[in-house]
DNA sequence: TGAGTAAATTGACTACAGTAAATCACAGCC
DNA sequence: GGCTGTGATTTACTGTAGTCAATTTACTCA
């Protein structure tokens, strides 16, 4: 199946748990309403969806359910870049960073820093 | 609202369009059915869908619809790029050159320009 | 034992991408 | 004038994300 695909909510939610591990819906649902409104019952639904396409998982504590991510943020973090490389740079790695360093400004302090990557390659 | 953006055949017609700078939905369907095979109705849903929200327009040329783009390539490549930064990369366009440099194998003589671009920022 | 509460479940609806068959319209041909 | 092929239009269906209200369930405590 074409398992891990993420919505735009569902990547929140799975944010929040990658950050701390286990969670209960409510918890998410505060999370989440930090930065915009969200019916506790839509987090629900999105968990359940996520819990169907195996992104999560829960156990049963205190008759609450808790959940926990199954799938890695690692492998999230490269699905999304390999797909923005590949539909949208052709496939080039270094096309996308050439676009990012002429068209991002990118402070002088974190400059330094990737100078110093790039050097070590 | 979610104006321009876009799904994953939807992109791919525009990149025939912006390749081309014009072309007919046959020559469409032709160029999408050398990578995958998909009808040519399913491709005149699209550009409908395409042009009801203003990415395309047409003319009409010996009584057949010739497309061409209305919104460039380039804003496409900003948003899709904005939107991985801002939804996996907490924002940071260092951040994401950093992964790429560390995760993706850049060639030589690819890396070898970048070193010039970072050099010259 | 009954009220209150918090969580889970159910059900319903919108929106949109992708899929494509069926049908319509017309121009050129025999 | 009817036939055929091409392109446009219509219609229709699936799947999935996001949205929630309403209902059910389960437990606590007065």
């Amino acid at each position: 199946m074409t398992a891990n695909q993420l919505g735009r909510v569902q990547l929140q939610i799975m944010q929040v748990l990658w950050d701390r591990g286990r969670a209960n819906a409510r918890e998410i649902t505060d999370a989440l309403n930090e930065s915009s409104e969200i019916a506790h019952s839509t987090v629900q639904t999105l968990l359940r969806q996520l819990e169907a396409k195996q992104a999560v998982a829960h156990d049963v504590e205190e008759r609450t359910f808790v959940f926990y991510p199954l799938i890695e943020e690692d492998k999230v973090t490269r699905q999304a870049t390999r797909e923005l490389i590949n539909e949208i740079f052709d496939g080039s790695a270094a096309g996308l960073v050439a676009y990012l360093l002429e068209n991002e400004k990118i402070p002088k302090s974190e400059l330094q820093q990737l100078r110093k990557l790039i050097n070590d390659e």
